[in-house]
DNA sequence: GTCTATACCGAGATAGAC
DNA sequence: GTCTATCTCGGTATAGAC
């Protein structure tokens, strides 16, 4: 799926990834588009863990900025993305994750925010969210097709506001 | 392509659209992947001229932000960005043509913005291009997926942003 | 340039034996 | 649960007549 498209992911070549026979996949799942449906769910499910671990950490804005800054999440996420566009089941569970995932992250940045002494009116938790999300989703989605034109400004840009609210991030 | 993405645009339903024979359109193009990457190049060359367009207006931020604020557009282009990523010729393509349509912008902002007394430093041209053209289209991108969770406040806090720097948008 | 005819492949899916 | 056998469809692509 990463590396040829969602279109790729055939019964066939399922099957023989795991040393089967292609008609097994219709005994697992009722269709590919469920087996597409639970290939999904499964990342999403990771991705709550991910989010919320990032979100409790001391500096919640540094660690889901460092989180989303993973190049392999990325590609794979699009890669549902533009399939979801396609597949109205999909879509739906795809929106109401994503709300909820985005949901998380307001509700963590509402108090970090007032603690740093934002304005909320300003810079409404939710935007902010918005942006978290959404810079790095850009990024790699660029990084991935070879554009990299103000990527490291963009960066630079954003890891100085952080480090006026949440100081330096520790290096590992 | 829009509607049911880049694998449902096959020979046979092309030349149905077209009202002949699916054999045609190997006639006309080498290819499939052929076909696509003339699409491609069409959408890339009337996108320079939309952007060029918007660049020589007297308010080129609030032309830039209100041209890429149209929704068929951003369908498109990722759905195109989806197939490139598995293509490596459109890959390449798409690359290049990103990079100038960036150029293009980072060149007029680099005016404008030292005009409005923005420091480039703080501020660079080439990551306001980036973030002018990324910003709608994460917001459409999530739009077509049904997620909507902080987009108004993001557009306002753009568009305060904007009648900052160049005053009010004329409404049409 | 457009057609018919056709080869060939691989997709999704089902039936039924073991 | 895994297999073989098999169906049907629609895809890409080529050859050759008009």
């Amino acid at each position: 799926m990463v590396e040829e498209g969602w279109a790729a992911v055939t019964g066939r070549r399922v099957a023989e990834k795991a040393g089967l026979r292609s008609q097994l996949v219709h005994y697992y799942f009722l269709s590919m588009d469920d087996l597409l449906l639970a290939v999904f769910r499964r990342r999403a499910e990771q991705g709550f863990k991910t989010n919320a671990k990032a979100l409790s950490s001391p500096q919640p804005l540094w660690a889901l900025w460092k989180m989303l800054n993973n190049p392999p999440f990325s590609v794979f996420t699009m890669e549902l993305f533009a399939l979801a566009n396609h597949r109205a089941e999909l879509k739906a569970e795809l929106a109401y994750y994503a709300e909820r995932f985005r949901d998380e992250q307001t509700k963590t940045f509402a108090n970090v925010l007032e603690g740093y002494g934002v304005d909320p009116q300003q810079f409404p938790p939710v935007a902010v969210a918005f942006l978290m999300t959404g810079v790095p989703g850009i990024l790699f989605m660029e990084e991935a097709l070879g554009i990299s034109a103000g990527h490291a400004e963009i960066v630079a840009l954003v890891e100085r506001y952080l480090r006026q609210l949440e100081g330096e991030f520790p290096t590992p």
